[in-house]
DNA sequence: AAATATTTTGCAAGCGCTTTAACTCAAGGT
DNA sequence: ACCTTGAGTTAAAGCGCTTGCAAAATATTT
C-alpha cells in the first residue's frame, strides 16, 4: 500500500477526481455520503495528510488562531498568561485548530506586529486579552473588520465588539462589603497605573460600593504603580503600609501584588489577618500556597480563555453575525488572608 | 499612495518582474544592492506584506517551529512548561520565527500528532522536551528525517540528534556532597517513576556520589511517584515522613515535589531546615517565594529554550551539520531549606 | 571593435489545494 | 418519446509566491 502524498495521488487511487476527494474530505453536503465514507478511508489507509499551506491559499484561511505574547513582563511565567494561554491551546484544540505565537519583542509595537499577522494571511482570527480603555489593537482590528474576541472589554457595555470579561467590579464590592462587616473601615488598594480596563473596573467596584456607605469614618487609601517595575511596586507598598493610619484591609487588583503586599507586611511583623486583612483577585495557583492561604476572587482564567477560543471560531465562521459578549462573576475563595479588623 | 497587496502589485509598481522583487526581498546576492533597498523601500512605503501560505507553498518551508503542548497535567500553568514555551517564543522570534502550539489532548496520542505536523508541512522542525528513554518521537523523527531538537537525552552522550540538557547527574552530586558535608547521612530521594531520563539522571548523580562515600552509616530511601496523581505523591511524601529512620535530607528531582514535601514536613510539625534538609531542581518561580525559600538548581529554563529555539533553526538551515550537543551546568542557589544535620 | 565574462533581471513552471461553473446521468413527469 | 430536474461529479482556473534556467544588459579583455 503505497503512501499519497498529495490530493491527486489519492484522487487517482480512487478513481475519483481531486476536486470530489477534496469535497469529500471537508464533508460537502453535495457529495454522496458512501463516496464520503470511502475517501475517508482511503485517505486513512494511505496516510494522506492534507498539505496545510496550500489549503491555506487556496481557501484564504489558514487555520490558526493568533495570540500576541507579550516579551515585556515574564511571558508565559505569569501565572495569567502561561493559564490563558492554555486554555486558549485547548479550546482551539477542541475544534481543530492550532494557536500561532507571535511575541512581541520588549520594545517592539504589538501593533506592527498585529498588522502583519492580519495582512500576511497567518492567522483567521486574534484573541486580545488585558484590554486597555480605548484600546488601539481593538480599533486598529475593527477598522479591518478583522475576526478577534477580546478578553476584557473597553466601557461596561460595549457592544462594538465580541469580549468576555469576568465581573470585577461587583467582586471588589463584594469585597468590600465582606470587610466592612468584618469591621474594617480603613481601606487600602492597590493598583497598577496602566489605562487597562479591568483595574479600572475592579477600582469603581470598590469605590462606589465605598461611597454608598456615607460612613465619615471610612478612609480610602488608593495607590498604585508601573506593571513592570518592581521599585514602584516597592513604594506602592510602602507607601500602603508604612504611612500614618495604616489601612487594616487591603484589596489589591492582582494575586501577585496581593501576595506581594503580603511578603512586605510580614517582613514588617505585621501577622495576616491580625493585623491586616488582604483581598485579591484571579486565584492564580501560587494563592493557595502561600502563608496564609490567600483570599481571592477565582477568575477561572482557563476557561474563559477556552470560552474565548470558541467565541473567535464562532466569529470566523460567522463574521456578519452580532457580537457577543459574557459577563462572568468570579467566586470568592475564602481562605485565610482576611479576618475581623483589629481592635483600635 | 495605493497599497501592494500582492507581489505582483509591487512588481508593477516599482517596473521590475515579480521574480526580481521576490529575491530582493530575500536578499538575494544575486540582485543588485541598489535594487534591494530600492525594493525594500517601495514595500515599506506601500504597506506589502507577503502572503504567508503562498511563501510556505512555493519554498515548501512554512516559516513556522512547532512545539506539542501536552494538556494532561497543568498545562502552561505548570510553571517548567510556561518559562520554557516563552523562551522558546523569545528564541525564534528573534529570528522571525513564530512558534506553532499544538495541543495533545489528554487522551490523545502524542505520537499521531507529531505525525500530522510534520507531514502537513506545518512547521518546519519541533522542539521536544521531556525526553523518555528511548523516546518514541525521537525514533519517528529521526526515521522520517525531519528536524527536532530535544530538550533532554537519551543517554549520556547520545549523539544520534541534537539535544541541549542540565546536567543533573553532577547537580545532584553536588547536592550529595553539600549535606554530607553537612553532617546528613540518613539521605531520602523523592522522584517521579515515567522514565524521563532527567530524572534517571538526577537519581543516578545521587546514587554514585553516595555509592562513592563507601560509608556505612549511610541510608538512602529512594522512592517515586506518578506524575500526575496527587494522591501517589502524597504517599511518596509519607513513606519518607513517616516511616522510622525519617531521613534528615531529602533531594526532589523537581521543585513542585519539593514544595509539596515542604508543605507536608509543616504540616507535621516538623521545620525547615531544622528537621529537615530540601532540595530541589529547576528554581521555578514558587522556589524563592516559599517559607523557607528553597534551596534548588537554577535550570535556567527559559536560556535552555531559546537556545533550543536557535539550534533548531540551525539545523533547519542546515540539515546536513552533525548534530550539536550542549550539556549545562546548573547553578546551586543557596536558600534556606538546608542546614546541618540535627543532632542524634 | 569584437568577443568574452559578469552582473542583473525576467519567463514560466509549478507548489497542492479549493471552488465556480459546467457537465453527466438516471429518474420522474407529461 | 422528450423534457425537466436534481444529485453527483469533474475540468479548469486560480490562490500568491519561489526558483531553475535563459536572456538581456553591462563590464572586461584582447
Amino acid at each position: 500500500m503505497s503512501k499519497a502524498h498529495s490530493l491527486s495521488d489519492l484522487a487517482r487511487h480512487l478513481g475519483l477526481s481531486p476536486a470530489t476527494v477534496s469535497r469529500a474530505l471537508a464533508q460537502h453536503e453535495a457529495i454522496a455520503l458512501k463516496t464520503r465514507k470511502r475517501v475517508a478511508k482511503a485517505a486513512q489507509d494511505l496516510g494522506y495528510v492534507p498539505n496545510r499551506a496550500a489549503q491555506a491559499l487556496a481557501s484564504g484561511r489558514s487555520g490558526y488562531a493568533g495570540f500576541l505574547l507579550p516579551l515585556r513582563g515574564r511571558g508565559l511565567a505569569d501565572p495569567f498568561l502561561g493559564e490563558f494561554v492554555s486554555g486558549l491551546t485547548e479550546g482551539f484544540a477542541a475544534k481543530g485548530v492550532e494557536l500561532l505565537l507571535s511575541a512581541v519583542p520588549r520594545e517592539g509595537s504589538e501593533l506592527h506586529q498585529l498588522e502583519s499577522l492580519v495582512t500576511s494571511g497567518r492567522v483567521d482570527g486574534i484573541v486580545l486579552s488585558r484590554i486597555e480603555q480605548d484600546d488601539p489593537r481593538v480599533a486598529r482590528l475593527q477598522a479591518r473588520g478583522f475576526p478577534f474576541v477580546a478578553h476584557g472589554r473597553n466601557g461596561a457595555d460595549d457592544t462594538s465588539y465580541s469580549w468576555l470579561d469576568t465581573d470585577g467590579r461587583a467582586a471588589f464590592a463584594e469585597a468590600f462589603e465582606l470587610l466592612y462587616d468584618l469591621g474594617h473601615r480603613r481601606f487600602g488598594l492597590l493598583s497598577i497605573d496602566d489605562p487597562l480596563t479591568f483595574r479600572i473596573l475592579r477600582e469603581d467596584g470598590l469605590r462606589n460600593a465605598f461611597d454608598a456607605k456615607g460612613d465619615p469614618g471610612l478612609s480610602l487609601c488608593h495607590v498604585s504603580c508601573a506593571r513592570y517595575d518592581p521599585e514602584g511596586r516597592a513604594r506602592a507598598i510602602s507607601t500602603l503600609l508604612d504611612g500614618p493610619d495604616r489601612p487594616t484591609a487591603v484589596l489589591a487588583v492582582a494575586d501577585g501584588l496581593a501576595i506581594e503586599l503580603m511578603a512586605a507586611a510580614h517582613a514588617r511583623g505585621l501577622s495576616i489577618p491580625e493585623d491586616l486583612s488582604v483581598i485579591g483577585f484571579d486565584n492564580i495557583p501560587a494563592a493557595a500556597h502561600v502563608t496564609p492561604g490567600l483570599t481571592t476572587f477565582d477568575a477561572r482564567i482557563a476557561d474563559c480563555a477556552s470560552e474565548l477560543a470558541a467565541m473567535l471560531l464562532a466569529r470566523i465562521a460567522a463574521p456578519d453575525q452580532p457580537h457577543a459578549s459574557r459577563l462572568l462573576t468570579p467566586q470568592l475563595v475564602l481562605r485565610h488572608s482576611h479576618g475581623p479588623a483589629p481592635q483600635a
